[in-house]
DNA sequence: TACACCAAGTGACTATTGTCACAGTCAGGC
DNA sequence: GCCTGACTGTGACAATAGTCACTTGGTGTA
C-alpha cells in the first residue's frame, strides 16, 4: 500500500483529521502495515504490550475473558481507532483482546517509534490524551449502565450505542448475533431474545433474518433513561 | 502555605515524584490552592470542566448519580491523585462528582495554565497519559468484576482494592459504612451486611464497631477469583 | 438520664435474570 | 435436494440479590 493511500485513510478519521503532513508521514514511515483475516487477534489478552495499533479498515471487537471464563465485550472498534495504548503506556499486560470481525488492516507502531513520534510532534500527545479521555468516559457510562439500570434500559443503551446517526431504516453499525449482543450488554442470549421480542411487538425494534433494526429511536431513548 | 511545603507534598506522591524542580515550581506558581471541608464538592457532576485538580491532603470520593437516582461510587482518591482531567481534555461536562470525605486541600489548575504547563514540560503529557492508562485499567477491571462475578467475589475484590499492602491487622484505607460499601461494590446495604456476617463467621473478615478488617487476605483473594 | 439519631442486623417475601432443555429456522455446501 | 451447523425462539425452573419492615445497638447531646 502506498503512503498517499495510507495518509488518505488516516486523514479521513477524526483523530488524525487535523494531523499535519509531517505527522502523517512520520506515522506511515515508522509504522508497520499488517493485514488480518476475520477471527484473527490484533491484540491478545495477557501479552506484553509493546506496540500500538491504528485500525485502518475493517471492524474489530475488544473483549476480555474473566478468570471464571465469562466473556465481556468492551467495545467495537472502527477504522481510525487507536488500540492498545494502555499497555504501551503503563508497561503492563494487555487487559483485553482485539479480534477482527471481518478482514482488517492496521498500522502497528512499536514503543520506540511511538516515543519518537510523541517527542517530535507535540500535538500527538494532546490528541492521544483526548482519545483516552473519551475512553474513560465510555467506560464510566458502561459502569453506570451496568450498575444503575435493569436489563431493559441497559439493552436499549447498547443498541443506541451501536446505532448510526443518520442510518436509513434504523440499521446498526454492526449486525451482531444475539449471543454477541448478550456479551456486549451483559445479559444472557435468551434474555436478549425475549426483550427484543417484546419490543418488536410494540414496533420499537424489528428482528428480521437475524438483524436488529431500530424502528422507534425516540421510544428506545426513553427506555434507556427509564427509572428502572 | 509555602511553595516548599507544596513541593514536598507533590514530590511525595508517585505521579509527581520524578518531576524536576522547574515542573514543580510551575505547577505551584500557576496552580491555585484551595481548602475543603468534609462534604464539600471539589468537582460537581454536570458542571463544565475547565480545571484540573491535584489532591494534596485528605481523601475524596468520586461518585456519579445515574438519571434514575442510583448512586455509584467509582473510586476513592488519595493525596497525589489528579482529578478532573477528563472533562478538561475533551471539553465536555464533568461525568462524576468528587466529594471530600474529610478536610481536604487541593491544587486547582485552570485550562490555560494546564495548557502552558503541558507545552513547557514535555514529560507532563507522558505522565498524564500514564495516569489515564491506569484509570482505564481500573475501569475495565470494575466492568469485568461487575459483569462476570456474583456479589461474593465482587465484594471481595472491592475490599481488596481498599486494603493497604502492609497494613497491620488488615486495616482498610478507609472505614466505610456498609451503605457506602454497597454503593462502591454495587450491592444493597443488607446484602453487604449478610455477606460480611458470613465471612466473619469463618474469620475471613472481622466487623467490629462498624469497621471492617481483613483477617485472612489469602482466602479473600481466592474468593475474589472464584468461579462464581 | 433520657432522647434522638444513625448505622447495623435480620427475617420474609419478591423480582429479575440466568440456566437448561429442546424445537424450529435458515443459509451454504456437497 | 438435503445435510450440517449455527442462530433463534420459548417454556419451566432455580438462584441470586433486592426490598420492606422491623429490631437492636451505640453515640452524642439536652
Amino acid at each position: 500500500m502506498k503512503a498517499e493511500e495510507l495518509a488518505g485513510i488516516l486523514a479521513e478519521h477524526s483523530l488524525f483529521a487535523d494531523c499535519d503532513e509531517a505527522e502523517l508521514a512520520d506515522l506511515i514511515l515508522r509504522g508497520h502495515f499488517v493485514q488480518y483475516e476475520k477471527g484473527d487477534d490484533l491484540i491478545m489478552q495477557g501479552d506484553p504490550g509493546n506496540s500500538l495499533l491504528i485500525l485502518l479498515s475493517g471492524n474489530a471487537r475488544t473483549s476480555m475473558v474473566a478468570s471464571n471464563g465469562h466473556e465481556i465485550v468492551l467495545d467495537y472498534a472502527e477504522p481510525g481507532q487507536v488500540l492498545g495504548e494502555i499497555a504501551l503506556l503503563d508497561g503492563g499486560e494487555r487487559t483485553a483482546s482485539v479480534t477482527a470481525i471481518e478482514p482488517t488492516t492496521a498500522l502497528t507502531i512499536t514503543r520506540v517509534a511511538f516515543e519518537d513520534i510523541l517527542k517530535n510532534h507535540k500535538n500527538m500527545a494532546l490528541r492521544l490524551l483526548k482519545v483516552m479521555a473519551n475512553r474513560i468516559r465510555t467506560a464510566n457510562t458502561m459502569i453506570e449502565g451496568d450498575r444503575a439500570y435493569t436489563s431493559g434500559p441497559r439493552l436499549a443503551r447498547y443498541l443506541l450505542r451501536l446505532s448510526v446517526v443518520g442510518a436509513e431504516e434504523g440499521r446498526l453499525k454492526l449486525d451482531l448475533s444475539q449471543s454477541e449482543l448478550g456479551n456486549f450488554a451483559g445479559m444472557s442470549r435468551e434474555h436478549i431474545n425475549r426483550q427484543l421480542s417484546t419490543w418488536s411487538e410494540d414496533d420499537i425494534v424489528s428482528v428480521e433474518s437475524g438483524k436488529v433494526r431500530i424502528l422507534n429511536h425516540a421510544v428506545l431513548s426513553n427506555i434507556a433513561n427509564a427509572d428502572s
